[in-house]
RNA sequence: GCCGGCUUAGCUCAGUGGUAGAGCAGCGGUUUUGUAAACCGUUGGUCGGGAGUUCAAAUCUCUCAGCCGGCACCA
């Protein structure tokens, strides 16, 4: 007869085998109620599950992470219960949790329209509150394929078809609708008290752009309403940090029709990329690198030795001038970089050689793919390439990883993964070559003391990669800094330095970028500072403002004052009162505001306000233009206080 | 590229077949102002492009483009 031992170390003894259910009422009649699912030995379960023997056990609720899956899960089921009442020729495929909801992929002969959703969600929460009960059955897979066959359920027999054989089918029904599920679900539907349908989409079967597209309808579902509030809430929050939305209020760019996909930068937005570029030049030149700039056109014919003609041949731009040659704009910089690395001989004493440039490339990317900075055709690489021996990739690597995350320290993003992507389906070389890379790579790694979780079969098609990730102010990953170690292209474009032995030998290339692409990294700092960029990033770092014209002869003084140190200061005259400049300059997200009426201009003073609003009292020109020179040296890392 | 939605003044948005609107911005004045919006007046639109239906189209249909949300792609 079992005995349950429950997660505080107690244990409950029962003379027959009981339900997680019965479980639950016997620890507390509060707890059945809230109990969403069991965990038995470890494994989740529904509630009506039998335990028969001794075992290990708690309750989930939705106070679990699991249990918050669980409502998903079965709120998912629910929009298919739903769609299948009010749409019974629509066939089910599947419907996983995701972050913060979950989905549902049905293939019907119409795309559901947003009305379509709106009455979906009403039959949602007229099924949750009929609270119907969730029951478990489990059927024999040749059973279970004849039983969805017999529904018209195609996909969901495909499915079954595919699941290996030692497993078992369950099904799961609610009221008159059975689902194929591996479970477990709430009990009842009743359990579910907070979701909304949020889009549809179109979405490919099996995710594969040659099948079908069914349509996805998304979800989000919370434990309460006040979650659910929450998480609307943050998703407001969100949007008002998007690049796009601050892009156009802080006049830093603007995309339009005649070039989709690249950018116009206004002076302002061309100040923060300068001062990028800058800091990146700065960075680079004291660890080694030389900047150089190869041709934006090139003879098509060096791409297709590169491959890089042969892989992404449909995504390169290509013009044919009048001489009928073919060119092709890059679509990447190593290639060039390795035209001025072959030009001369060069000798084992010169390795490592490190070049950098901010390359801009084109790339023709699927129209679907554009989105504001972050996806665009024509963007600018901190790209560099190190030729080095075999026996300098370590500590090579390790150089440029240190140099990476210490770089993104100074932007303030201190929480950064590190992926390694491995050899890709598609690529150039043979397997000994790619062993030996992907073995440098992981030595490289240890060396540098990082840790990295695998991205299987995602590497460049030349060579491994470590993917830097750095995660923002609102949670969210975007991978940006890249290292690369690659046998290939430079035997493939001919490369060559001489070694001790006066022999031919070809170096070994290291990809690296730290920005990635500029223009995404500058969207990615734009939200995640929602446009309040640090002083030293600001395109204008501080406003003098006069109180009446009056202070004018003064406020241009200081500001010339200020401009002639380096600082990139304005002056506002405008025949406005200092609410309405503040409140503009606030908005603009300037960083300090100096304030001059009468009694600042007596005694050469400035009233200084942050753009959160903070008063930082009065100070001498001198004195503010020293302490904002201390922020602006220390980067992200400090902050000027007065 | 695929599915859906959207595109009206510089910006944010109303306007469901019958003479194109508002707020903000801009411009001209008045006001000389103390830390997030002073007041008055006023300019501004081939309603994304093209084609069609209709006596009549911002509005209905087709088509192209761009953007937005997903999917696929991402050297």
């Amino acid at each position: 007869m079992p005995v349950v031992t429950l997660p505080d170390g107690s244990q409950r003894r029962f003379d027959h085998p009981v339900t997680v259910d019965e479980v639950a009422a016997a620890i507390g009649p509060g707890l059945r109620k809230a109990a969403l699912a069991g965990r038995v030995n470890g494994k989740l379960v529904d509630t009506s599950h039998v335990i028969a023997d001794d075992a290990a056990f708690a309750v989930v609720t939705d106070r679990d992470p699991e249990g918050l899956d669980i409502i998903r899960h079965s709120t998912a089921h629910l929009l298919a219960q739903a769609v299948k009442e009010l749409f019974p020729d629509a066939q089910v495929t599947i419907g996983p949790v995701i972050e913060d909801g979950f989905y549902y992929d049905f293939a019907y002969q119409r795309p559901f329209t947003p009305e379509d959703l709106a009455a979906i969600e009403a039959k949602m929460a007229e099924l949750a509150r009929a609270d119907q009960k969730v029951t478990r059955r489990v059927m024999a897979r040749d059973e279970a394929v004849k039983y969805f066959k017999g529904l018209g359920e195609f996909y969901k027999a495909e499915i079954i078809a595919a699941i290996p054989g030692k497993e078992e089918i369950s099904l799961y029904g609610q009221g008159n609708w059975v689902d194929l599920c591996r479970g477990p679900h709430v009990p009842s539907t009743g359990k579910l008290k907070a979701f909304k349908l949020t889009k549809v989409a179109g979405a490919y079967w099996r995710g594969d752009s040659r099948n079908q597209m069914l349509q996805r309808i998304y979800g989000t579902a919370w434990p309460d309403k006040q979650q659910l509030e929450e998480h609307l809430k943050r998703l407001e929050e969100a949007e008002k940090r998007d690049h796009r939305r601050i892009g156009k209020d802080l006049d830093l760019f603007h995309l339009q029709e005649e070039a989709p996909g690249a950018v116009f930068w206004h002076p302002r937005g061309w100040t923060v990329f300068q001062s990028l570029i800058g800091y990146m030049r700065e960075r680079q030149a004291a660890a080694g690198y030389e900047e150089v700039s190869a041709p934006e056109l090139m003879d098509a014919e060096l791409w297709r030795q590169s491959g890089h003609m042969e892989k992404f041949g449909e995504n390169m731009y290509l013009t044919k001038t009048p001489d009928e040659r073919l060119y092709a704009i890059k679509p990447m910089n190593c290639p060039g970089h390795v035209q001025i690395f072959k030009h001369g001989l060069r000798s084992y004493r010169e390795l490592p050689v490190r070049f950098a440039e901010f390359g801009k490339v084109h790339r023709y990317e699927p129209s679907g793919a554009l989105h504001g900075l972050m996806r665009v055709r024509a963007f600018t690489q901190d790209d560099g390439h190190v030729f080095v021996t075999e026996d300098q990739i370590t500590s090579e690597s390790v150089a440029i990883t240190r140099l990476i995350l210490d770089i993104y320290r100074d932007f303030g993003f201190e929480d950064v993964r590190i992926k390694y992507a491995d050899r890709p389906p598609k690529r150039v070389g043979n397997d000994a070559i790619w062993d030996r890379a992907e073995a440098a790579l992981k030595a490289a790694s240890s060396a540098a003391g990082i840790e990295y979780t695998l991205n299987k079969g995602e590497g460049a098609f030349y060579g491994p990669k470590l993917e830097f990730v750095l995660r923002d102010a609102i949670g969210r990953d975007w991978q940006c800094g890249t290292l690369q170690v690659d046998l290939n292209m430079p035997e493939r474009l001919g490369a060559y330095y001489i070694d001790e032995h006066s022999a031919k030998r070809t170096p070994v290339m290291l990809h690296r970028a730290m920005f990635g692409s500029l223009e995404r990294f500058l969207a990615i700092l734009l939200e995640h500072h929602a446009g309040k960029l640090p002083a030293w990033l600001s395109p204008v770092q501080a406003v003098v403002i006069g109180i009446t014209e009056r202070q004018d002869e003064y406020v241009l003084r200081v500001t010339e004052t200020l401009k002639n140190q380096g600082l990139r200061v304005e002056s506002d005259l405008r025949n406005e009162k200092v609410g309405f400049k503040i409140r503009e300059h606030t908005l603009r997200r300037v960083p300090y505001l100096l304030v001059a009426g009468d009694k600042e201009v007596a005694a050469n003073l400035l009233s200084v306000r942050t753009r959160s609003g903070k008063d930082l009292g009065t100070t001498s020109p001198e004195t503010f233009a020293q302490g904002l020179r201390v922020e602006l040296n220390s980067r992200g890392r400090k902050v000027w206080e007065g």
